[in-house]
RNA sequence: GGGCGAGUGGUGGAAUGGCAGACACGAAGGACUUAAAAUCCUUUGACCGUAAAAGGUCAUGUGGGUUCGACUCCCACCUCGCCCA
């Protein structure tokens, strides 16, 4: 007969027909079964994907595939977070329209998720540029619009000029674009804003219910909502009852004061300063200072820069005066935009006051040694005692951090408050290819919302692609000018569009009914797989997307549309994968395609490789070579069953009674059963892969040396049945990781398919137990020997037998034993002198 | 500057208090072949040792500590990565 050839072009293709055909990830609604929901980040389409991505996408397909076997029903869906800058720099640059170019990446990107055989449910694929998507984005922002969570205000904004729009706080880089690195300026505008910062202590304290989440992540958030406890203390303008509040998270350092710093965009400032002789030098002053992006005027490095008002405040704690200063580092956006300084215990403060020829006043001392102000050559930060701090005199601060606040409150000289370093989400983009915002601008009716019944408001397709800071929506006639709702009368529409955080923070409701025509999403479904139970992504996105994912979440929580407070209960972030020392991507032009690996080794190789490289929350790195180490192991497996094709159907299936076997069966039955539980471990518990396979590859090994025939007698049929149990659970486990063709050679062992019907295997566990083991023999902690000994010796032979044993006995002579350490079933140490 | 993570053969990595280097890549030698590829077999951390074995010593970024025993735990430092300033 002739051999099977492993052609895997044909069997990937075949099995990728059959799984679609049958329906394997198509979910059946009313099954009994429990349900488990495994997403994977919905991609951005920009051309093709890299190897890189791939890890993503089939670490999911893993995870669904083992909880199909599981026995779950699995929902993993699919889609495509479709509007973004790209694709309208793609028109800018060659012509073509960005729904163009979107629907062709789509279309390659969908061919390339195929290939690899990653299983969705395509009934259920979602395009967040498709108005029957972004109808409900936009409903989702009239949600918020009427429950006072969307509002507009004119702010001070990060803009790039290259790429001409507004920046998120998030988008900007150490001062820079995060796309096109150009340096960030501020400019005013008039912007929608989301209200997170409503949010900001739910959304922190909720953290604690991601306990499937990795503790970086956690932390990550933690860090960027950044809640810190302090006090407004009211500082008065001298000779007027005017306070300016400053907030500070170190009250006790309120005796060290010696100047006070507006930022420069402080409303009070006009008033401070106008009629005064230097009005003139602080309004150039200010005007340089917010041309400095907001990054770049905090930033550590960067000369911290100010100016005298002329102006003094009364600290209401010691009725000293204090000049009022207007200072570059100092932002409009955290606490009150005015800070107490306090050069003696804040570093910023210091340089600013040596710069300036300020005092420095020392009002906490270290335990050992002593400050002296006009020495000091930097601010003591640290713990210490009070002086110079009238009544708090002698009392550790640690104390008074406490005590200052509780004595300015009952003055009423301040209010202690909770402040956070969270902004509220800035979501309109001077860009075309986005979500409209639903709203319109009447002159009699003002700022009207677009009523829900005329949803979607449709982005008008024929459009002029100019980069000029406006959105290439204001040259639409058609669109720009419309009926007010209210009034009917002539208004204009909002141009701006959303920014593409919006789109992405709602998709996972939306794969629940992705066609409904009526809802965004339907509750009783929703309500019934939400959360996710496991999310699949990049580390990239562990602040943004999932936050604001959170926080819509939250919202839809808050006005009753969902009964989830959190949307993903597990969170898995895999590494990057790095050739030639740098992440794989199209702007380094390092990428590894998938599509020449696949015609060249298949999907199941490359699958394999990728599993392989390492443990997936890490980083690793990509060798063209290590593929071919996951193609040769393929072909071996290909090999070693294909090798008995005919025999499978001859000798019947028999259960398995470990006392009749053979020494070389009972061996090869109890690697068999350790596997199992090996590969059921590291995926169950670490998502370990790499040593799950690996594993895997040493029980391929092993058979190697199995001795198996075409049997002729009992012993024969014997071995042969353990021998069809090795590669049969050889299979059931790696179809997961390799599933065309493990589900082929499952055909060809003379078994219906799917081999996903097929229940993940169990082991044995008798079969796992060993009978005898081998003990290491140490002396000082040194291996001197090794010894068989059966499993269950107890302590005091074992110890007999070591000390019978020759090479330990010529090794102890004339030493003197003092201790003697035993390990069950590991190893026995004795330290001698 | 702060927080988190990492540092192990020529390479990717394994071992989380008990035989360091599983599994794989690469390399060397051999078999098959007219030849090559593919495939199969053997060897492969370094050093000492030996005719060959047997043996031994050193080795997980650096230095200390805890322990019968440390890649693993603790302290300090160095380098790299990510996040935040």
């Amino acid at each position: 007969m002739a051999k099977r050839e492993y052609n895997f072009t044909d069997i990937e293709r075949k099995w990728q027909g059959f799984w679609e055909g049958c329906g394997l990830f198509r979910v059946d609604e009313k099954s009994r079964k429990e349900k488990f929901y495994c997403l994977v980040m919905f991609p951005y389409p920009s051309g093709t994907l890299h190897v890189g991505h791939g890890r993503n996408y089939i670490i999911g397909d893993v995870v669904s595939r083992y909880k199909i076997m599981k026995g779950y029903n699995v929902l993993s869906p699919i889609g495509w977070d479709a509007f973004g800058l790209p694709a309208e720099n793609a028109a800018i640059k060659s012509g073509v329209h960005p729904a163009l170019w979107t629907r062709d990446n789509i279309k390659a990107m969908k061919r390339q998720l195929q290939r690899w055989g990653v299983g969705y449910d395509w009934d259920r694929e979602v395009t967040s540029c498709n108005p029957d998507y972004y109808k409900w984005t936009q409903w989702i922002f009239l949600k918020l619009y009427e429950n006072n969570l969307a509002y507009k205000k004119k702010a001070a904004v990060n803009w790039c000029s290259s790429c001409a729009t507004v920046l998120a706080n998030e988008q900007v880089v150490d001062g820079c674009c995060e796309r096109c690195d150009t340096p960030v300026r501020q400019r005013d505008l008039e912007q929608w804003f989301f209200r997170i910062s409503q949010y900001a202590q739910i959304v922190l304290d909720d953290i604690s219910l991601l306990e499937g989440w990795p503790e970086r992540v956690k932390t990550m958030q933690a860090n960027w909502i950044g809640r810190s406890e302090g006090i407004r203390i009211n500082f008065t303008l001298e000779n007027s009852d005017t306070i300016v509040p400053c907030f500070t998270t170190r009250p006790d350092t309120l005796y060290g004061v010696t100047f006070i710093s507006l930022a420069p965009e402080h409303p009070f400032v006009d008033e401070l300063i106008s009629g005064t002789p230097q009005e003139r030098a602080i309004k150039d002053f200010i005007e340089r200072a917010r041309s400095q992006g907001m990054v770049e005027r905090t930033a550590e490095g960067t000369e911290k820069e100010g100016m005298f008002t002329g102006k003094y405040v009364i600290n209401p704690i010691d009725k000293s005066k204090v000049p009022v200063w207007i200072a570059n580092y100092v932002l409009m956006e955290y606490g009150t935009g005015a800070v107490m300084g306090v050069p003696a215990h804040d570093q910023r403060d210091f340089l600013f006051a040596r710069k300036y020829h300020l005092p420095v006043k020392v009002v906490i001392q270290p335990k050992e040694g002593e400050l002296r102000a006009d020495t000091m050559d930097a601010a003591y930060i640290d713990n210490g005692v009070q002086v110079n701090s009238g009544f708090f005199n002698g009392m550790p601060n640690t104390e008074t951090i406490r005590k200052i606040p509780e004595y300015l409150e009952s003055k009423g000289f301040g209010a202690k408050t909770v402040t956070y370093r969270l902004r509220d989400w800035l979501i309109s983009r001077q860009r075309y290819w986005g979500a409209p915002i639903p709203i319109v601008y009447c002159e009699k009716c003002g700022t009207v919302p677009v009523p829900e019944s005329q949803l979607p408001v449709v982005l008008p397709e024929k459009v002029e692609f100019k980069p000029h800071g406006m959105s290439p929506l204001a040259e639409v006639d058609s669109f720009m000018n419309t009926q007010c709702p209210k009034c009917s009368g002539a208004a204009r529409r909002e141009i701006d569009t959303m920014d593409t955080f919006v789109d992405s923070s709602w998709y996972f409701l939306r794969y629940l009914s992705p066609k409904e025509a009526d809802r965004p999403f339907i509750p009783e479904k929703v309500n019934t797989w939400l959360p996710v139970d496991q999310y699949i992504g990049g580390v990239e996105h562990a602040i943004l997307h999932l936050l604001y994912s959170r926080f819509i979440t939250k919202v839809l929580y808050d006005l009753g549309y969902i009964t989830f407070k959190e949307p993903f209960q597990h969170l898995f972030t895999q590494g990057m994968i790095i050739k030639d020392g740098a992440k794989m991507s199209k702007s380094k032009g390092n990428v590894v395609s998938p599509d020449i690996l696949i015609d060249k080794y298949g999907a199941d190789t490359q699958r394999l490789y990728i599993l392989f490289i390492g443990p997936p929350q890490k980083d690793a790195e990509w060798n063209d070579r290590g593929v071919l180490g996951a193609y040769r192991f393929l072909g071996r497996l290909w090999q070693k069953i294909t090798d008995y094709e005919e025999v499978y159907a001859k000798v019947l299936k028999a259960d398995i009674y470990i006392q009749k076997l053979s020494n070389q069966a009972k061996t090869l039955y109890r690697q068999t059963n350790q596997t199992i539980k090996k590969v059921t471990e590291d995926v169950e518990t670490s998502w370990h892969f790499n040593t799950a396979i690996a594993s895997v590859m040493e029980l391929l090994n092993n058979i190697d040396s199995f001795h198996v025939t075409i049997p002729q007698n009992t012993e024969e049929e014997l071995d042969f049945h353990v021998f069809r149990h090795a590669m049969e659970t050889i299979l059931l486990l790696m179809a997961p990781f390799v599933p065309h063709i493990c589900e082929e050679l499952w055909e060809v062992m003379g078994h219906k398919p799917s081999i996903f019907r097929q229940p993940w295997p169990t082991y044995d566990k008798n079969a796992i137990h060993e009978e005898m083991i081998e003990i290491v023999i140490q002396i000082n902690s040194k291996v001197r020997s090794r010894l068989s000994v059966p499993v269950d010796m107890n302590n005091d032979e074992l110890r007999r037998c070591v000390l019978n044993d020759e090479r330990i006995t010529a090794l102890l002579d004339g030493k003197k034993i003092i201790n003697t350490v035993i390990v069950p079933k590991k190893l026995v140490n004795i330290v001698v002198k």
